[in-house]
DNA sequence: GCTTACCTTTACGTTAACGTAAAGCAGTCA
DNA sequence: TGACTGCTTTACGTTAACGTAAAGGTAAGC
């Protein structure tokens, strides 16, 4: 019925190594079905990878990302523990916040180290 | 004459460790003047040390931070260098770009996050 | 003169996130 | 019936970025 994928499938298509992705279930972040002993993954896993390698691309670490896992269906929690994820969330939106910040600084500093580069370029003329 | 500062005045200021300062030494990304044995710390040093910092924020790698440092003052290269430095700007331009995209889809994932929490709450009641 | 507070160097330890064999099973193509 | 191809597990190796002692030098204050 629904698409479903082979672990190389999935390695070539998110550009990653097969092993990384068994390193990520090894580590909790997944657990796709089996047929016999092959893994076969769920669009929801792959939803699950691409999450993996954004939180990557903006520097999370593993366990930061399995946060944001968690946080992507949180329907099994009790009381106490939905308290803690909104919390968590607070703190990302923070984060995320700072992070934005960086980021414009850091593009104003490649403005002026681009323009200090062209300056000297000229200086070689 | 100008301002100078030891390196726990460092430490503390940017709240990272003598540890992680004397490495990032080590690693050619600062040379601070000496006091005999002591090192002795100028406001560049400490821009420089901002700089790490704010790299080390977005996920940069120290080895990226270093590129980071050398577009800092470009003053010293030859033709062929000044060119490459406007090729590595020019990469990490479209790399944050793509941390841009990334951290606003995180954001939207967030909203969307926050919201079942809520409901999810109004359910234990 | 002794303690306390900083500073130094040297060096081994640690964690994260995989990389890299090695060894073997399952289907298929010639 | 091999020879491939792709999948599996197990396990040791590797790199980055410091942490954490150990051992000692120096100046200030009591």
């Amino acid at each position: 019925m629904t698409q479903t994928y082979s672990i190389s499938d999935l390695a070539r298509e998110l550009d990653i190594t097969t092993r990384a992705i068994r390193f990520y279930e090894e580590q909790n972040m997944l657990s796709p079905e089996r047929r016999g002993q092959e893994r076969v993954y769920s669009p929801r896993d792959k939803v699950i990878l691409k999450l993996i390698l954004r939180g990557k691309r903006i520097g999370f670490s593993l366990a930061e990302c399995r946060e944001l896992i968690e946080l992507y269906d949180p329907g099994h929690g009790n009381r106490k523990q939905l308290e803690t994820f909104l919390d968590k969330i607070t703190l990302r939106r923070a984060q995320l916040a700072q992070q934005l910040l960086d980021i414009e600084q850091m593009q104003i500093e490649l403005d002026t180290a681009e323009e200090r580069c062209r300056t000297a370029l000229e200086q070689t003329r």
